[in-house]
DNA sequence: GTATAATGATACCGATCGGTAGCGCTGTCA
DNA sequence: TGACAGCGCTACCGATCGGTATCATTATAC
């Protein structure tokens, strides 16, 4: 067996144990998990754990990159689908990340969540998250600016807040609500001064 | 010396230890500070701290609560000094949030950050953390519904949404703009649908 | 005085932390 | 066949983790 037959770097054995990590970090935070238990559930020995992240902190990174990513990936995925008309590109994303904040499992944004473990603003973990918000708010500025709004720098961070209180609601939306509650406040905040 | 000169037990102590856990706590995340760097920064004996918290999670938990009955105290002292008018009363609450979450050392939300760290949703961070959101709700709740909306339910958690995302902003939120931004994103929810 | 209660200092506990060394095994490619 | 690369296994490292035991010191109350 084994994935690769090319001469490249073997990319089963590090998917195999950043997915182990990744599961772990985002279900129980980052201090509260060791490698030996990243080595034990990965099924990969310690010795080539390190050979593909040389300190736990690649491993985090490399977690909080891949979240970015396959973020922006369905994002993008969710605005392809969509009626290409801004409002509704708008509606169609907040739908969905009404449902993602509402399904089992889930424990809230990872790069919030792993940021708020490390205080030092230089930690790979923070400049990731800051990146990853910038992103995001300079998105909802786009999809704003096409809609038409006074103010859209404000209005692009009033939905910015929106949608990261949702990420940290932990259970306060339900799943009957949360998307209807998400889609009439960015109504209401289009439409706002 | 001493601060105590009656018989119940000494305030003192347990308070500079909790002063220290606190401030330890919140610029550093719970599991990054260790009981000895508390020991070291509170002047107090290991011996002593571990007489008045039995354990970490009773420190942690005793934060926790020192920051809620402080956060509510704050509030009250906002809506005591604001006109007799609930819609006065929240946006002297928000511009009080705005100032809270531009001033220099802010860390986000303690609730929510501490909370993070502990995945057991029966962990005492997380009980006073649903309890401190819940309670949250509630007072937006009563204030929205002085004012009169027709789904207060619903504009009530849009503004905790608002409040929470402000309160993960993370230095997004400038203090030339943080209260502009929140005045008006509250006031157009209000108008909403 | 003397009893009582609280604190401090030091040394220590087993467990776990992130990370490394050494060595043998296995599969691929020439 | 032989070189080589990637992986697994075991044992280990110093440091730190949360927490405890022992005992001396201090201050107040009677």
């Amino acid at each position: 067996m084994g994935v690769n037959r090319n001469g490249s770097a073997d990319r089963g054995t590090a998917e195999k144990v950043l997915s182990a990590a990744s599961r772990l970090f985002y279900a129980n935070g980052v201090r509260a998990v060791g490698m030996e238990r990243i080595v034990a559930e990965s099924g990969v020995a310690k010795t080539s754990v390190y050979r593909h992240f040389h300190a736990k902190d690649e491993l985090v990174a490399a977690f909080l990159e891949w979240e970015d990513r396959e973020f922006w990936r369905q994002w993008d995925g969710i605005v392809a689908a969509a009626p290409n008309n801004p409002k509704a590109e708008l509606m169609s994303l907040l739908d969905w990340i009404g449902k993602r904040v509402t399904r089992d499992g889930y424990r809230g944004c990872p790069q919030i969540n792993v940021a708020a473990e490390f205080a030092d603003p230089e930690h790979p973990a923070r400049k990731i998250r800051r990146r990853h918000k910038a992103e995001m708010l300079k998105r909802l500025r786009d999809i704003v600016g096409r809609i038409g709004v006074t103010r859209p720098g404000d209005t692009a961070m009033q939905l910015g807040l929106l949608i990261d209180g949702a990420f940290t609601s932990d259970g306060r939306l339900s799943k009957a609500s949360a998307v209807r509650i998400l889609q009439n406040g960015a109504e209401a905040l289009l439409a706002g001064t």
